[in-house]
DNA sequence: ATGAAAGCGCTAACAC
DNA sequence: GTGTTAGCGCTTTCAT
């Protein structure tokens, strides 16, 4: 059995990989983790695992630990749209691979989730239902999710714009229930006239419930909800939520596979890879109240 | 920035620890991870993630590559009462500590929950409330924490014996939703007299909910229901779940303690350190219906 | 105190 | 094809 540190000295290669996540405990992440390690450990590679708890300085201070350690790829699903630390892994340092969120330059190789079409079917299926005023509740701006799903609302309900359909796009500082319970409260004061709320992702949505319970909203009755990513366990909330699905387990495994082909020499596409979604209609939805239809 | 292959070749230490774990998916692990790693990284150490999907075979093939790898330690989530590989680590091979999972033996030091003291709660909790008729629907017989909380529930319930409550005791294969399905719906079909379950774990409720409502059962009116974990979202569903609430992230912190700890030389105590749990009361507990109450 | 050198275990290159 | 050897970059020891 080979001493590992001499023939990782010899031969100039770690057989590690560093996988970098915003937080371990946001279970959209636990697919995307296992199927990145399931991929890599099958060809020979070892998973060093680092969680950034969203924050960037933290993001910044692993990815110098996992150079320093020599690993010879990074799977990294912390960028933001603009991060010094990741778009400089695109000139020196090791092979990286963006999983979800990418940078504005495109410097690094993405593969993520057509999240545009999962949002704008979910704006289809509440225009059809019959709502008019739509909001947009969801994260950070300097996320590319955050941005592509905004921009996908826009443009959808633009499409429905001469069938008196208008949206309220919100910015939270984060992707937790707090932020959404936050934004909800907001939204529901200040526009008392939304009845669907298209939310960032599923925590954010798990907030907004909240909130509508505390402003004695019932959904989706008086308000519905669509969450996004499909997590684990949304299927079983009261109501069942009605949520845009990525391929999780998928996300993980191709981005590992990227990851790999890189490190095999293969030049990869300069554009991002993108996985279908789709729109998992489930109870938080219906049509809106009567007193509010338009 | 020294090159740590060759540092590792000349000090035989590769500042690595390995964390093998059942199943990233399961909610409870986030956090314990979460604890792991952060405690280790702190402490100068890289973590190794190993998925094991719940199959000794696997974690034999991950402990005996993280050895290969010259982890310095390992943090083992996945032991088995006997467990070949995980015992051998006691004798040749690196420093490791138990997560949860301890070995018969304990020839390894573990770190685990108070679980007797939780289900003895849950027990009194369901006696108090007027059930007599119990049942325990838990996991694998190979896995110390469904031993230990099956004799707890046998022993609390023992304790009520007078008062003429029993409880029946069944293993399924797994501690996943279609494990509890299948043994809610057999329990339910086999015993109709129980009105209360205690679940091994908050999976094996979901379960079980899925059961009653397929027996047309509600809960807690004609079925009460307590969990054990308090995973994540376990309060947000359905009835929200009562259950034993376990220090999830204390957990994984205080095992990569005990684990720097004996890295650093420590004697490591021969007991178990048992961290504290409580039982959460939520919506899934109700007095047993009339018709059945004894 | 400061500096030089040996050697950790492997692989790749080279000589035979 | 088979065997030998140099050297990867560090730490530690030993000599000055």
């Amino acid at each position: 059995m080979p001493d590992p540190a001499a023939r990782s000295l010899r031969t100039r290669r770690s057989g590690l990989v560093g996988v970098v996540i915003p937080d371990l405990t946001n279970p959209v992440l636990a697919p995307i983790v296992q199927g990145a390690e399931e991929t890599l450990r099958a060809a020979g590679f070892g998973c060093l695992l680092a969680d950034t708890d969203n924050d960037p300085a933290r993001e910044e201070a692993a990815i110098a630990e996992l150079e320093a350690r020599r690993c010879e790829g990074l799977v990294i699903a912390t960028a933001r749209r603009r991060s010094p630390a990741v778009e400089r892994l695109a000139k020196h340092g090791p092979a990286a691979v963006l999983v979800t969120r990418g940078l504005d330059t495109g410097a690094l190789p993405l593969v993520a989730a057509d999240d545009a079409h999962g949002v704008a079917a979910a704006v289809r299926h509440l225009v059809a239902l019959g709502h008019r005023h739509l909001a947009h509740l969801t994260g950070p701006r300097d996320l590319s999710t955050t941005a592509r799903r905004a921009r996908a609302v826009r443009e959808s309900a633009k499409a429905f714009e001469r069938s008196g359909v208008d949206v309220v796009v919100r910015h939270g500082a984060g992707f937790t229930i707090a932020d959404g319970r936050r934004l909800g409260r907001a939204l529901l004061s200040a526009h008392p006239e939304v009845t669907a709320i298209v939310a960032g992702n599923d925590m954010i949505a798990l907030g907004c419930l909240d909130a509508m319970a505390e402003a004695g909203l019932r959904c989706p009755e008086d308000v519905s909800l669509v969450g996004h990513n499909d997590m684990p366990f949304v299927d079983r909330l009261e109501p069942a939520l009605t949520t845009v699905a990525i391929p999780q387990r998928a996300l993980g495994v191709r981005a590992a596979e990227v990851l790999l082909g890189r490190l095999a020499g293969e030049a990869v596409a300069p554009e991002p890879l993108v996985l279908p979604t789709e729109l998992v209609v489930r109870g938080s939805t219906a049509p809106p109240p009567a007193a509010r239809r338009s």
